[in-house]
Formats: structure tokens, sequence, C-alpha cells
DNA sequence: GTCTATAATGAGATAGAC
DNA sequence: GTCTATCTCATTATAGAC
């Protein structure tokens, strides 16, 4: 008889507890932390507001997991990414850039609702100081790991104006994503949403940045 | 005897309401629209609940004044600043990023609190499309007006793509506002706030875009 | 693990005295 | 215009039956 210190979780309670968790990606997305309530929460997910509570934990707990479930999901796929492009030999800044981006604007363009609420989610966490250990915690070493790649090519180059590039970056993504009614405003309509015009922009801001200093 | 359809408003109620749009701009700037309760601006501007909602009519209300009263001031200085630049006659595609950025960045720095505060405000009003006619109303007319500068420069690029530049542009921008503590983060601390670097990564990036077409 | 009922708090809004 | 008291509603969290 195995006696670990906690059952295993039986299957059923598994999928219920990812109902919870993709129902309350949708809801945080849409309204940020503040603004999701644990009752809309749970009628998505179609189950009592205890059982929320219950695999939550607290409604703070619920945010944390779920933006580590879909993050950790996210990383995997990216340092996959940057291991096969590594195998081309194609090391170019454009190339890894454009790794980096497609990665993530090809999942929330056919990767469907969760994915394009995973865009929002993140905007919301990056942007907001009380989710500083989080954001670290989820994002920082991946995004190491595309930092180091990018510094070997530009040998001269200081950490943290590579850093600034990083974060410009990642911020124009986000952009792209959550705020393309904005361009289509200011542009008069008419945005075939093209991946290629944000990482040329993003690639030679880079460049700017890496060779001025 | 005047017999105005509103009697103007006392100096004691003007300053007041100013008080209270001076506590609720800190206060939604922190913790955004959902997250702001109307009874910590009240405490912060030291008056009772009651009169946060006599001035404000209602919270979205409230907001929105907000919002416009420092916007109106913001594209004033910026539409101002375009004027000056022309007349230097140094109309590059740099002179006017930098003109655009550094209106904002400049009073973010050194204009104070409230100034600082209306980064992070800027930036939840135009990443959730909840505003997005607040945005259009506040933002557009002064981005429109840049926007037309610019194309002047490239008279071959078309508008879509200018207005992804502007919108890319405006989220490093932010990004570099509201973000700080994340480029430290990925750069090993460290970080002299640079002006100039962001505005050659936005450059940059801006002139790749416009002229690939 | 699942679900119901309820507690405890805090919210925005309003009516009416001064 | 200013302020107090109060209403109504929605929220998170919990206790306890199944």
């Amino acid at each position: 008889m195995n006696t670990a210190r906690k059952r295993a979780p039986s299957a059923r309670s598994l999928e219920t507890k990812a109902r919870i968790l993709d129902a309350a990606e949708l809801v945080f997305a849409e309204r940020g932390f503040e603004g999701a309530a644990l009752r809309d929460i749970a009628k998505l997910a179609a189950v009592p507001v205890g059982l929320v509570h219950h695999h939550g934990n607290s409604k703070e707990d619920l945010f944390c997991q779920t933006v580590r479930r879909r993050a950790a999901e996210m990383a995997d796929i990216r340092i996959k990414s940057l291991e096969a492009l590594k195998e081309t030999g194609d090391l170019s800044l454009y190339a890894i850039l454009e790794c980096f981006i497609r990665a993530y604007i090809i999942l929330a363009e056919t990767g469907g609702d969760h994915w394009r609420a995973y865009g929002r989610l993140v905007a919301h966490v990056s942007s907001d100081p009380r989710w500083e250990k989080l954001t670290k915690e989820c994002f920082d070493p991946t995004a190491s790991r595309y930092l180091d790649e990018i510094l070997k090519l530009y040998p001269n180059a200081k950490r943290p104006a590579a850093a600034a590039g990083q974060v410009y970056s990642v911020s124009a993504m986000l952009a792209h994503l959550n705020s393309g009614w904005r361009i289509d405003a200011l542009g008069n309509g008419h945005t075939e949403t093209e991946l290629e015009r944000l990482v040329t922009f993003c690639t030679a801001g880079f460049e700017a940045i890496l060779s001025q200093e």
C-alpha cells in the first residue's frame, strides 16, 4: 500500500481542475485580476463556486497557477524553437527575434481563445510591479536564454542595453496582439496583421541599440 | 441678476474637485479601474465619499474625467512641441519621434507623481478595448498629427504601416516608463534610464517598417 | 473530492439634513 | 456645495453535509 503524503488526485479531479484553470484564464485575461469574479469563473467552468476555492486555494493563488501553467508550456516551446534554430546555423538577430516572437503570435492567431487570452494575461502581469515575483519566475529564464544568444552576436554590447531592447520588443509584440484595434483606428482600418512587419520593427530597433555603444 | 442654466462653481468647489481628480489619478493608476475603490480616493483627497460621487458622477465618469484632464494638457504640450520643431526645420524621423516621446518622458521623470501616474493610466486605457472611445477622443487627434508629419517624409509608405509603427513606438515608451523594473531584472540591474536609447530603438524600427514597402 | 449554505466584508450609489 | 447615514448588491472565504 502506497502511503505517500498526499493521495494522487483522481482523473476526475484533474479534469475538473483543468476546466477551472481554463475558465480562469479567459476571465482573468478579459478583466484583469481585480475585475475578475470567482463566480464568473465558476459559471464559465460550470462548477459551483466552492470548487473554485478548493482547487484555486485563493484568488491570488489561482491567478498565479493560471499564468504558470501556460507560461511553462510557452517556455518549453520557445526553448525548443531556439534549439532548432541553432541547428540550422542561421543565428542572425532577425532569426532569433522571429523565433521568439513567432512562437507566440502563431499560437495567438491559430491556437484558439486560450492562447489569445494568454496574451492579455501576460500584458497584465508584466506591466504591474505587483506580479514581479511571478514574472521573474515565469518569463526571465527563457528571456535570458534568448538574451545570451543575442549577446553572442554583439560581443561589444552591454547587457542592460540588450535587456532594454528585449523589453521594448516584447511590449511591441503585446501591443501587436492586444492593441490591434488601435492600429486599425489610426491607420484607417484594414490592417492585415503582419508578423513580418513586427519582426522587422523589433530587429531594426534592437540592432540600432546594440551597435550604438 | 444672472440666470444662467447652471451657477458658476465657486472657487472652493473647483479646488475640491481638483483635489478629487488628483487623488483619483493616483489610485486609478496604481490599481486600475476595477481595483480602485472610491473610498480610497476619498481618503487620499481627504473628503467624504459622498463628495467623490457628487463631483465624479459615477465611477466610470470619474475615470474618464481623470484621463481627459491630463490628456488634454499632454496633447497641448505635444502639439506645441511639434509646431516648435517645424520652425527649426529639422523634420527628420528621429526628431519627430524624439519630440513626441521626450514631451512625455521628461514629465514622467521630473513632473512629479501625477505625471508618473499618468503613464500607468494611459497604459491601462490603451490596452483595454473597453476604453476604445475614450482612447480615440484623447489620443487619436495628436497621434494623427504626428503620423501626418511622418508620412510626409515617406510619401511611398502606407498609412496602416505607419500606424503600426506608431503603436509599437508608444508601447515601447510605456514599457520604458512602466516596466523599468523588468529591464533592470533582465539586465542585472543598473539601468540609467536612457531616453536616447528608447528613441533610437523606435526610430530605427519605424524607419525599417516605412522603407520596407 | 464534491457541493450547498452562509458568513463576513466591502463595494458603489442615494436621500436628505445642513 | 458639503457631508452623514443608509441601502443594496456582489464579492471572497469558510464550515460542514454528502
